[in-house]
RNA sequence: GGGAGCUUAGCUCAGCUGGUUCAGAGCACCUGCCUUACAAGCAGGGGGUCACUGGUUCGAACCCAGUAGUUCCCA
């Protein structure tokens, strides 16, 4: 068979994701296997694949393929949330775009563009995901706002309420006038700006002076109902009582005295806004201020504002500046540095605003949650985030979840025509429950009307874990009582409280069990300048590019060995590059072992018998290692382990030393024993490389139609006997000692050499020189008791090589080299010498630490002893 | 302003209970090789005051304190 020097990846990709398909191996049911479960945290509808999915679906995928070959029923269940914000965004501007604006469509009119638009481009990033290897059971593909998923969000709405943990309040929210909805505090991102200070003088009621005030925001100057001043600020204590006028709107108010106000800032004099600053809210409440809210939802204002009405807060900013001007009470403006808050959505600067919201009390909630991360019933990955989600924890706040958008499972309350209201999980209950309460029989049905907003999106995501399995509407139904708790959960560190935290409090409240085990928590992927990658900057390669470029595996790979456990991962292509070439070097190591042919007459050479017991040993090892990994999540290490004994021990060491000369055949004992070793490794290699791990183990021997490595077996390591792994360490010095001298005195590999060998401590067994003799080309390998005078030497440890060949050697330059060492080794002495008579070191530390200490002096001086000989001998 | 973390090779990072797993890995770099699996490769090589200062200890990259730089979270 002849198979291409080059692996080509891109149609055995599709090739074997289609197999995988067809032969249902992501298909999971219930049954008496122990199950292994993953829910994806669903991205968002309006998505596409970006390199943080990649990485955290890469992730996601290795360890669920690697629990189905560890013979667990492994289950990934995918999906996707609708993003109530984003995709109301999406349609709000693709119908702008063909001229329709919302204002003038019904709620259904436009729900219904909304789904058209789901439909459409809803599944983008699933199939994305497919190109990557997910072994998702993708018959069980989840959207936070199917029937099943909204009834349930719906259920805990009406629970949660009737339980007393939901209410509605006035509260300050953060406005997102683009949106026209209120987003969490999660979801504003604070940013460097350059703004300007403005001092604007208030006029002192019956005097003639003014107070100056310093802010940034001159515009709300029209809602102000105070001034305020540090009680002990010598400045203004003559201001005791007196009144000021808010320029421009000529209102008088009041000065008031509050510790609160930062003497140091700006005159120490602050305006008082509080339908619009949340520090001044509080201030409002405390002193009992009128609160004259002068925006309207768009940002625009309102009439209450009394000027600019109907004009954008920026450009009344512009223009409260213009007037101040005008009229001479603009002291002065400075340049000033501040942090804004921005809507993560749609980049509108958020407008802190007073509104009926409904909020989730949280206390209550997040008791079982702080507690069993800290017990370590949920281990969180890395540890490090055990204090940040303890601090936050105990800082909870109330969450508020209404949102003023159309998008989304709407509020189940149902007003009555007096004001007040029922919440029910449908217009029939919320009739019967009216008629009863309020004691209005005669109420119709459409005398009620239900609340027009809808819930936060991560109202759905927080019952994700639940709710995929109808957990929340039957509770004890199969799925639920066998994949629930689920096992891993990988997500990003930002969305730690947000999603997490809030998965927690849920899987606590309605499934009484934790949502699952582990938090593995992946860094964010930045560029290598530490940018975070995002499609503003234009810092994020494509996804599908790079997959088309070094293919799947090798995306994988380059994600990975970049990505220690809640480290940045900073991406760069040539890691990429290192995954695919990593493929290559897979690709070609088959290539050999397969163009081999397979004599069943020859005798298996003693080299080849002894590097497979040497190589079955190392195997082993490594397993232990790779298991060790896998159980701290230590997925990188894990990899690079399997790496590098693939590539350094399996392709370098191993194969060569087995490989049989050119076109001569290969014995079937070391043939059969390669092979299973090159299965064993494509097994270990699957789930970080699933695609050229699937074709090599099909091209590796015939296999049945509907076999799979996916379904194989994973290796498990066994006891190895470690001192065969030593004792070949002392090969390889060996090999690399011959190489060396080889190259020093530029004698080709071509040529056959004898080597002569003085051994004290680092003696290869006689069983493995066969293997020296292979690698180092030698015709002979003698012990002797004395120096060969004039051959090339080298030692390892005390022990002495000597190559004899017809060159010169040069003598001075090799005596240089030796008094090297020499002093090394005087100077490694006198350390060990050092600590070894120190009376309190030799009565203090334990036995095996002197031990060890001893056994460091005597090698030391049989070294000592041995360059002191050399060096005599050729000077001589 | 409050809290948490980080600082080890040019880069990205390991380093577990303080002691031969102790100064490591991968990449990058340098040198030599198109050696019949692989130049997407092979064989070698150089490179670190473990941020700084002090302390504890027989012994510190590791524990403690302070300093500097840096990142994140909260306000």
């Amino acid at each position: 068979m002849e198979i291409s020097s080059k692996y080509d990846p891109l149609t055995i990709e599709d090739k074997w994701y289609s197999y995988w398909m067809e032969n249902g191996f992501f298909s999971s049911d219930p049954d008496e296997r122990e199950p292994y479960t993953i829910v994806i945290p669903p991205p968002n509808v309006t998505g596409v694949l970006h390199m943080g999915h990649m990485l955290n679906n890469t992730i996601q995928d290795i360890l669920v393929r690697r629990a189905r070959m560890l013979g667990k029923n492994a289950l990934w269940v995918p999906g996707t949330d609708h993003a109530s914000i984003a995709t109301e965004a999406r349609v709000v501007a693709k119908l702008a775009s063909e001229g329709i604006k919302k204002t003038d469509l019904a709620r259904e009119e436009f729900l219904r563009h909304a789904w058209e638009w789901k439909e459409k481009h809803g599944g983008i990033i699933l199939e994305q995901l497919k190109k990557l290897g997910a072994s998702c059971d993708w018959r069980r593909t989840k959207f936070t706002m199917d029937d099943a998923m909204s009834e349930s969000v719906i259920r805990v709405f009406v629970d949660l309420y009737r339980k007393g943990y939901i209410y509605r309040g006035v509260r300050m929210v953060n406005w997102d006038p683009q949106a026209k909805t209120a987003v969490s505090d999660e979801e504003v991102i604070y940013r460097d700006v350059k703004s300007k200070l403005f001092f604007v003088k208030y006029k002192i009621v019956g005097e003639d002076g003014f107070i100056t005030v310093a802010t940034t925001r001159p515009e709300t100057i029209l809602g102000d109902t105070a001034v305020c001043v540090h009680p002990e600020d010598e400045r203004y204590i003559h201001l005791k009582g007196k009144k000021v006028i808010v320029p421009l709107v000529n209102r008088e108010v009041p000065v008031i005295f509050d510790e609160y106000v930062d003497r140091e800032f700006g005159t120490g004099a602050l305006k008082i806004t509080p339908a619009h600053d949340l520090a001044d809210y509080g201030i409002g409440l405390k002193y009992h201020l009128e609160v004259i809210d002068i925006f309207n939802d768009d940002g625009t204002l309102n009439e209450k504002a009394g000027l600019f009405v109907g004009v954008d807060r920026f450009k009344a900013r512009e223009l409260s500046h213009k007037m101040l001007q005008e009229q001479d009470l603009l002291a002065k403006v400075q340049d000033y540095d501040n942090k804004l808050g921005y809507s993560e959505r749609t980049d509108a600067v958020i407008e802190p605003r007073l509104s009926v919201q409904w909020f989730v009390k949280m206390k209550e909630l997040s008791g079982p949650a702080l507690e069993n991360v800290m017990n370590n019933t949920i281990n969180i990955h890395p540890s490090k985030f055990k204090n940040t989600y303890r601090h936050w924890m105990e800082n909870i706040k109330d969450w508020c979840i209404s949102r003023q958008l159309w998008w989304g499972q709407r509020i189940p309350a149902f007003f009555l025509p007096n004001g007040e209201f029922v919440v029910a999980h449908t217009l029939e209950e919320a009739l019967e429950m009216a008629r009863k309460e309020f004691n209005m029989p005669q109420l119709k049905p459409e005398d009620l009307r239900q609340d027009e907003d809808v819930l936060d999106t991560w109202f759905s995501s927080w019952l994700w874990p639940i709710s995929v399995f109808d957990g929340i509407r039957n509770p004890g139904n199969r799925d639920m009582t066998y994949y629930y708790p689920t096992n891993d959960l990988v997500t990003a560190p930002e969305i730690l409280f947000f999603w997490v935290a809030r998965m927690i409090m849920a899987g606590y409240e309605y499934a009484g069990k934790r949502p699952f085990e582990n938090v593995y928590l992946t860094g964010i992927v930045r560029d290598k300048q530490h940018r975070k990658m995002s499609k503003s900057l234009g810092n994020s390669p494509d996804p599908l590019d790079l997959i088309k470029k070094y293919s799947a595996d090798g995306v994988r790979v380059g994600m990975l060995l970049c990505s220690p456990a809640g480290n940045d991962v900073l991406f760069d292509e040539s890691l990429t590059e290192q995954g695919r070439n990593f493929g290559n070097k897979i690709w070609n190591a088959f290539r050999l072992v397969k163009q081999w042919i397979v004599d069943d007459h020859i005798e298996q050479p003693a080299h080849s018998r002894e590097t497979i017991v040497w190589f079955e040993a190392r195997m082993n090892q490594v397993l232990a290692e790779i298991e060790d990994h896998f159980s701290k999540y230590r997925l990188s290490d894990a990899l690079m382990a399997v790496y590098k004994l693939f590539w350094d021990d399996f392709a370098a060491w191993y194969l060569e030393i087995i490989k049989p000369g050119y076109q001569q055949p290969i014995d079937k004992t070391t043939f059969d024993a390669t092979l299973v070793f090159f299965e064993k490794l494509l097994k270990v290699l699957h789930p970080f490389m699933p695609f050229i791990t699937e074709e090599l183990y099909h091209l590796a021997r015939e296999r049945k139609n509907s076999d799979s490595i996916m379904v194989a077996p994973m290796p498990e390591s066994k006891p190895f006997n470690a001192s065969v792994v030593a004792d070949f360490e002392i090969v390889k010095e060996l090999v690399s000692g011959i190489r060396t001298m080889r190259k020093e005195q530029n004698i080709a590999f071509k040529e056959e050499l004898s080597l002569y060998m003085k051994e004290v401590d680092a003696r290869a067994p006689e069983s493995l020189l066969e293997v020296v003799k292979k690698l180092g080309n030698l015709s002979e390998i003698k012990a002797l008791d004395n120096k060969v005078p004039g051959a090339a030497s080298f030692m390892i440890k005390s022990s002495e090589y000597y190559i004899p060949h017809g060159k010169k050697v040069d003598h001075a330059e090799e005596i240089l080299k030796l008094q090297g060492e020499l002093e090394y080794a005087c100077g490694f002495l006198d350390s060990v010498m050092k600590k070894l008579s120190n009376e309190r070191f030799v009565s203090s530390a334990p036995q095996k630490v002197i031990e060890i200490e001893q056994k460091k002096k005597a090698d030391a001086e049989s070294k000592i002893r041995v360059l002191e000989e050399r060096i005599a001998g050729l000077k001589n």
